[in-house]
DNA sequence: ACAAATACTGTTTTT
DNA sequence: CAGTATTTGT
């Protein structure tokens, strides 16, 4: 069989990888150097040439967005084997095995996944009716601790408190929260994770099955697994079968949320022969850029090695803009910007790229101000909007009466004169009884334990609920969310709401109907009945977030949610020392160097222009602050770099120093002239002595007495007369 | 049960 | 400073 369509056009090494023979592998794959081309084409191989049959596979992203686009890559390469194959994220897969063997995993066959809001609630509840003071035991605290086990394999039971009260008392919150999850048949993200694991763990011939089943697993972005990721896979391929991890040390910029490096070199160690192949040539960045961003990372200890290389053109010189403050670094940013856009080049192909979410307040806001359309990652996500939950926890609780997080969510909501007396008397003989809120509430109206408008009230719920349930039995998804919606009093509670929110929030949840009208259950997940299936559906995907991303707009985000993307033009805004780094990091040498991995990650993006700004001052917690040039930028190399600084001269030919002194400026600029004598809040006493552009945008040379001559943008710096 | 006043807290995010 | 969370007062 001719399979050269597979490796045609690769590298030697992509080829390499691609080729292999059945091995552990690894494939350190650096930035925009072909990973997903390797990763698609070996799976391809794999069907083709190795002849692993479709279910043969089990190939795992975190995102659903990387899931969806494997999946897309490789049914274009080999349409006819794409099904029955297992592509998912790390949750996903969990989830679907633990559907398929929840008796064995001893959960009940509705149980419900949970997100971190649901989760945060849970843990709130728990501590309230513990008699906990939530100010020693905040519930946010808690809920990473009990994440953090998790995410180490542990359970309550396996911890020991020693001496420690408040170790004993976590561990009393952690105990009764897994209850009270078990018990209302819920599971959270770390859960699925660790449920799975466990249910691997205790049934050896179950685990056999899927080792024999998988011949081949794989993995993308393997630098992000945490200890129970890693437990998870090699677990699974500790047999007769494969594990491949593709992955790129310098890129792992989740640490802090359990991302654990060291699983490269755990792989390397403890997989039998692994073979590690190197992705270094890359197919994205100019000579420059590459230059600069291997120079910078080599300042980090411990890699594995690697550096990038092209075959293509050295390109422009990265350009270091030093702002005098945040407005002149937008300002700056937009200049660039129209200037691309006046060459006739798309504005969607640039990104500005920021290091916290906060910072892209101002971009908003200028290129609003001019009119440049943008687009912001990272807002709220479909599924996470109030209304949209409020609709999904009534059919979680359709499904699943003891689904307590979605009891509480909706008990008096809208409000059905059910208040915090009685929900405590709900949640007080939960926890003396050991029910679920359902329960309780059945339990506390059949002994007559409430007053007698809380029991009417708290009947009328019940009754509604299973209404519903019987109402709706035979009816399609989206014929029961509509039913739901209309009459839960739902709908009229939001159109009643004032304000622009009531109008979007209707919108958002006749946007619900009709993404349940044309939700479809996934291929390998036929065995899961429509509603359970849209449930989970609503929980792991997050709901395509950009759905405008075919409209030409500047691309605002953080350098996290850059990673894995490319942009002809990048501007790193911010770029100094406590900002990024992050004053957090400053102190501590592992998180500085997850900072460096982090400006590393920015810098690849960058296809031919990267412009990097670093602001003297900025306004930060409604404090001036002044912050020196990040250490980032320090690193770079000098051949590589090009400082940007604002000409005094006439270069946008206007009139001379004498001439514009004597007639534009000073009606122009608010006021100002040459030679006149000002006073600033922070530099003191100075001389104007220069002045550059109009109206909002004018900025003035002023030589103070002792500082010397700044910069200052005439609409901010606020100068007085003197 | 609700609005108003006050306190608090400021990386990064997917599932 | 600005946004959220909690407490307070009616």
């Amino acid at each position: 069989m001719d399979v050269s369509y597979l490796i045609d056009g690769l590298n030697d090494f992509q080829r390499a990888a691609v080729s292999a023979p059945e091995q552990n592998m690894l494939v350190l794959a650096g930035a925009g150097s072909g990973k997903t081309r390797v990763l698609t084409h070996r799976i391809a191989w794999l069907l083709e040439v190795e002849h692993i049959p479709t279910y043969g596979i089990l190939a795992v992203t975190f995102t659903n967005k990387a899931a969806k686009e494997m999946r897309a890559r490789i049914s274009s390469i080999c349409p006819q084997k794409i099904s029955g194959m297992w592509i998912g994220t790390f949750h996903g897969i969990a989830h679907r095995l633990l559907r398929l063997h929840f008796q064995e995993a001893n959960l009940p066959e509705h149980f419900q996944i949970i997100d971190s809001d649901d989760q945060q609630k849970m843990i709130k509840r728990i501590i309230k009716v513990l008699n906990l003071d939530d100010k020693y035991y905040p519930s946010k605290e808690l809920q990473w601790y009990i994440n953090d086990k998790k995410d180490e394999g542990l359970r309550a039971k396996h911890i020991d408190a020693g001496y420690s009260l408040q170790e004993k008392q976590r561990l009393q919150i952690y105990k009764a929260y897994e209850d009270a999850c078990q018990l209302a048949g819920l599971v959270d993200f770390s859960e699925l994770l660790l449920r799975t694991h466990e249910l691997l763990l205790t049934h050896p011939s179950l685990l056999k099955h899927y080792q024999q089943r998988f011949k081949h697993v794989l993995v993308d972005e393997f630098q992000d697994t945490n200890k129970l990721q890693y437990a998870w896979l090699t677990l699974l391929t500790d047999a007769d079968n494969f594990l491949t991890i593709v992955g790129d040390d310098d890129q792992s910029i989740y640490g802090w949320r359990g991302a654990d490096i060291e699983n490269i070199q755990r792989f390397l160690k403890e997989k039998k022969n692994p073979v590690t192949i190197l992705l270094e040539q890359n197919y994205r960045s100019t000579g420059h850029i590459l230059n600069a961003s291997n120079q910078l990372i080599k300042n980090n200890s411990d890699r594995l090695g690697k550096e990038l290389w092209t075959s293509g053109e050295d390109g422009e010189r990265i350009a270091i803009y030093n702002a005098f403050n945040e407005y002149d670094e937008t300002r700056y940013v937009i200049t660039q910007i129209k200037k691309w856009e006046r060459e006739n080049k798309k504005l969607c192909d640039c990104a500005i790229l920021y290091r916290s979410n906060a910072q892209s307040r101002l971009f908003e806001e200028q290129l609003m101000a001019n009119q440049i359309p943008y687009h912001i990652y990272g807002g709220q996500r479909f599924f996470d909007r109030l209304e949209i939950k409020d609709s999904i926890a009534y059919l979680r609780l359709m499904n699943n009466h003891q689904d307590d997080a979605a009891f509480e969510r909706v008990i008096n909501k809208p409000k059905r004169k059910i208040g915090n007396t009685t929900l405590d008397k709900i949640r007080i003989c939960a926890r003396d009884q050991g029910y679920t809120l359902w329960h309780a509430s059945h339990y506390l109206i059949e002994n007559k334990l409430l007053s007698a408008g809380a029991t009417r009230s708290l009947g009328a719920f019940v009754d509604l609920i299973n209404r519903f349930k019987e109402e709706t039995t035979e009816l399609p998804l989206f014929q029961l969310l509509d039913h739901i919606i209309n009459h839960s009093g739902l709908k009229e509670m939001f159109a009643n709401e004032k304000g622009e929110k009531s109008r979007s929030r209707i919108e958002n949840l006749e946007e619900l109907i009709s993404a349940s009208k044309s939700f479809t259950i996934p291929e390998e997940e036929q065995d899961m009945d429509e509603l359970t299936a849209f449930l989970a559906y609503a929980a792991l995907e997050s709901g395509d977030n950009q759905a405008d991303e075919f409209s030409d707009a500047v691309q605002l985000m953080t350098m996290h949610s850059a990673k894995g993307l490319e942009f002809a033009q990048v501007f790193m805004v911010g770029v100094e020392e406590g900002m990024f780094p992050s004053q957090r990091s400053t102190e501590d040498p592992t998180r500085l160097a997850e900072e460096r991995r982090l400006c590393y990650v920015g810098m690849t993006r960058a296809m031919q222009k990267l412009t990097i700004c670093h602001a003297d001052s900025r306004r930060l917690y409604g404090q001036e602050k002044f912050h020196s040039v990040s250490r980032f930028i320090a690193e770079l190399p000098e051949q590589d770099i090009q400082f940007i600084r604002i000409k005094t001269q006439t270069k946008h030919n206007y009139p001379s120093i004498e001439k514009r002194f004597s007639n534009a400026i000073s009606q122009d600029v608010l006021g100002f002239e040459l030679g006149q004598q000002v006073k600033h809040v922070k530099f003191g006493e100075g001389t104007i002595i220069g002045q550059e552009g109009s109206g909002e945008n004018s900025r003035l040379q002023v030589h103070f007495s002792d500082v010397g001559s700044k910069w200052l943008m005439t609409a901010y710096a606020k100068l007085e007369r003197v």
